[in-house]
DNA sequence: TCTGGGGTCCTAGGACCC
DNA sequence: TCTGGGGTCCTAGGACCC
């Protein structure tokens, strides 16, 4: 069997662990530069606020509801999420950590008359220790787990645990989750499947095997297998390194100067290279591209990318920013309005595999060292304390925070003072 | 009129996730 | 004034090979 185990509102409860006056009041957070809300609060929930909502309509509503509003501080929801996740490592049994807020957890270890407490106690436990309430949805494939934790949330949250342990149990989840709410079921398929008159997740099962493989390809088929407790997704103890890095974000306002560009993009860079040396590797393909706000219709539009292949693999910080550089020159127009720059880089290889090139000006080794010792500084120093002076400081490129709380947890300048 | 057959590799696009 | 960001996997179709 296998747990998974998932924040209630992850970034509503973050926010309200270090304001205990919020307890039962409404809280959302908002997306980058403020723009939608992308978390709520049961209680934001029950006020009827959607998810996407746009924060400048909801002004109003916002301030007459009392709705306590958050933009999001990711480096304070991703230092608890490490402690939600050290809290489980605890327990006995292997570990998937499968985003911010969720973990698979194998059972393997407990007898199935121990699964309920194990349930009760991961809960617990974690909210003894962080602070940050969890469902648990235990059974036997992954895609039953997340629909058990969906059923505990919903329908028994006051326990916050649910076992699909019989078939009758699991006749009657499948019974009661709508298609739409089956993970692995996107928007694109509800439509379908409901024309098809597939209402919920037990009519999805009854579906014959090749239907499914000629319209959902193999990776419906798994869910069907695995929705009929037949284990097809492993548990992926190890994460795999990366294929594919990419930062991306929208300015705070629009901007048409090139050197706010730039300087805007060797940040990008220099957050994808820091990734790319966290998990050993190196790129060999670094895409740059620029947008305008297409949303603005009255603008004039621009969007461009440029690829550079290179032919040495590399992950450091200060090469990638001259190539990304190199490549923003050569797209950029002057006299648009541009909302948005953005790098990716793939063809991914493990620094350990690099093939040197024949013509290589470049000192690697003593670059390599360089990288190690500046990223070293930055983990015992603190973020970004050693920097490129490409990265600047003029920063009119800066994400929109209006509502950012602390970095509680992180930042010795930030930790929750107390009057007595 | 009629245009082989069987592979591989790459890319773009679509679907999904949180 | 305002519309998130960062990933994965699969497939179809084109280019190219012999």
């Amino acid at each position: 069997m296998l747990a998974l185990v998932d924040c209630n509102n992850f970034y509503a409860s973050c926010e309200r662990l270090f304001m205990p006056s919020l307890n039962r009041k409404p809280i959302v957070v908002l997306s980058n530069n403020d723009g939608c809300v992308v978390a709520r609060s049961e209680e934001a929930k029950k006020l009827g606020i959607e998810m996407g909502a746009l924060a400048f309509e909801m002004d109003d509503f916002f301030k007459k509801n009392d709705v306590a509003v958050f933009s999001s501080n990711y480096t304070l929801y991703g230092s608890l999420s490490n402690r939600v996740q050290k809290t489980l490592a605890n327990f006995k049994g292997d570990i998937e950590i499968y985003s911010i807020d969720e973990a698979f957890f194998d059972t393997q270890w407990y007898h199935d008359n121990e699964l309920f407490n194990l349930g009760v106690s991961i809960k617990s436990t974690i909210f003894q220790n962080v602070g940050i309430p969890v469902s648990v949805g235990i059974a036997p494939t992954k895609t039953l787990a997340k629909m058990a934790n969906r059923y505990a949330k919903k329908e028994n949250r006051e326990i916050g645990v649910y076992i699909l342990d019989t078939a009758k149990k699991i006749r009657d989840v499948l019974e009661y989750t709508q298609i739409g709410d089956v993970w692995g079921i996107g928007s694109a398929h509800e439509k379908r499947l409901l024309e098809k008159g597939i209402k919920t997740a037990s009519d999805f099962i009854n579906l014959p095997d090749d239907w499914v493989r000629k319209n959902m390809s193999v990776v419906g088929l798994r869910m069907l297998q695995e929705l009929r407790g037949i284990p097809c997704i492993d548990l992926e103890i190890e994460p795999p390194a990366k294929k594919g890095i990419c930062t991306a974000r929208s300015f705070g306002k629009l901007l048409s100067n090139k050197q706010d560009l730039e300087e805007a993009l060797a940040n990008y860079t220099h957050s994808c290279a820091v990734k790319l040396r966290n998990q050993k590797s190196c790129t060999t393909l670094i895409t740059v591209f620029i947008q305008t706000n297409s949303f603005r219709k009255t603008d004039k539009q621009y969007f461009n990318s440029i690829s550079i292949p290179l032919t040495v693999a590399t992950n450091a910080s200060n090469e990638l920013i001259k190539y990304a550089n190199w490549g923003l020159n050569k797209i950029y127009r002057s006299g648009y309005n541009f909302k948005k720059v953005g790098i990716m880089l793939t063809n991914i290889v493990p620094e350990s595999q690099i093939q040197a090139g024949m013509f290589d000006t470049i000192n690697r080794e003593r670059n390599n060292n360089l990288m190690k010792i500046l990223d070293g500084c930055n983990k015992t120093l603190g973020k970004d304390l050693v920097r490129f002076a490409r990265l600047g400081y003029n920063n009119n490129w800066r994400l929109k925070q209006q509502y950012l709380s602390h970095r509680y947890t992180t930042n010795i300048n930030e930790v929750l003072t107390i009057s007595i």
